[in-house]
DNA sequence: AAGCTTCATTTGCATATGCAAATAAAAAAG
DNA sequence: CTTTTTTATTTGCATATGCAAATGAAGCTT
């Protein structure tokens, strides 16, 4: 336990001292500071360091792990968890995963790609400023060599500047930014919609046929990261989702 | 605190106490011992009853308190919570609720009903026997006059048995339902599909053009209640939903 | 009867204490 | 050097205790 570590911990005062504490160390978390895997300061040490009893940061840290934010193990203490992968509905966060679930075969191509300011209705996605530099990316994903969705992408540059190193020919560049960059806010919108002649080229599906239409946008602390709008042939798709009524199961 | 109350809470002896009391209390609620309004009794009655200390009985009810299954106040003491009526994406639950929130004024009309045995499709929608009595509804949802929604429903009479007496004049079965039954599991499927020439002219829309289809199913404890078919015309829906890494927002 | 005060109940929070379980690291044994 | 044993660290659980805050109910005042 690095003396920087448990320095980042400080409490605001407001509210009960467990939740003060909660709330630090989640915040430090959500913010980056302490990024998946960095070792969180035993109890002793977040004790003598707050001036609290063990009891009270104990009551803290565990809820933190019913939250899933951190992962305790007697003797070898707490680290700062990975965000779980997927999550419910319509978390299909990685396109590649989501195709090789199905049992299928991978691939994708970039169909183009441009940097620059962002056009008028591309930021207006994003309700951005059109100053703004953002990279426009269009791409197909395939599974067994067949289309499966059509992405168009607009990325914030300010947000992630390395952005403008990267190829995306490995790595597509969902599944990039889910490890090149941090996340607390997301929207989904689902709507269904019928297929634009060029879009339905690209999918080989007939023009005018029933596509779902999923737009994501995505945030890290209010700051815009991307804004995705993901179009899949109608009938070949369902987004399934389980829960009970006090939430998911 | 009647005794009748208290002497439910029975403890299964597996893991820690305080989970063994939380998970009796929870259990007690979703299967329907304790209803919405019921008071739960007082720490101080638990933790006779159980022989735990006070603050072990008060970690599992403070528990149950964050998940949204109790409510405590000081001096009034804890009464269980009505399940949350709508809930984040998919929870349209209630479409009166869903089109007054739009502003718009709600009507409903009955296109057919009929009650026997479930035909083969049907009955394959529920995983159900061949044998199982169903109603079979087929209503309309209206907004300000227009088509909003198409629904086409399967209720599964012995788990609702009161169903054969009510005749949906007042309240649309999906809000019946709501307030009738109590369920513990649900299933969201969403997809697009192009609409068939019958469910057209209903909504009102061109034959083929593309609608969202939300297929729902739930069931109390594995016993299932209802399936549900709601078509939306497309271009006029949007289901949205707002989320974190770790969670709902 | 309306408003005020007091009282009693119930939950909320924090502390101190002790022991148990898991397990990484060190020490001992072969 | 490898395996086994011991030790020490860290989290997990439960208890006992005390006080604070909220608030329903009862009693009192005017």
């Amino acid at each position: 336990m690095s003396a920087t570590q448990i320095d980042a911990v400080t409490l605001d005062g407001a509210g009960p001292l467990y939740d003060q504490i909660r709330r630090a160390i989640r915040d430090l978390i959500l913010a980056g500071t302490w990024p998946p895997g960095t070792s969180v300061p035993p109890e002793h040490a977040l004790m003598e360091k707050l001036g609290a009893s063990r009891m009270t940061v104990h009551r803290a840290l565990a809820q933190l792990a019913r939250e899933g934010l951190i992962l305790r193990r007697r003797r070898s203490g707490t680290v700062v968890a990975s965000p779980p992968a997927s999550h419910a509905m319509l978390d299909i966060l990685s396109i590649p995963e989501e195709v090789e679930e199905l049992g299928q075969a991978y691939s994708y191509r970039i169909l183009q790609r441009r940097d620059g300011k962002a056009p008028r209705e591309v930021a207006a996605r994003f309700e951005l400023g059109r100053s703004a530099n953002v990279t426009h990316l269009t791409l197909l994903h395939f599974a067994d060599g067949a289309p499966h969705v059509l992405e168009d992408r607009v990325i914030h540059i300010a947000t992630i500047p390395q952005i403008v190193d990267e190829s995306f020919a490995q790595t597509p560049p969902g599944d990039w930014l889910l490890q090149n960059s941090l996340w607390t806010q997301a929207e989904h919108a689902i709507s269904a919609i019928a297929a634009e002649p060029d879009e339905a080229e690209l999918l080989k599906i007939e023009a005018g046929s029933p596509c779902l239409l999923v737009e994501r946008r995505t945030w890290n602390q209010s700051e815009p990261i991307t804004a995705v709008r993901l179009l899949y042939p109608g009938g070949r798709h369902r987004f399934v989702g389980r829960f009970g009524p006090y939430g998911a199961v």
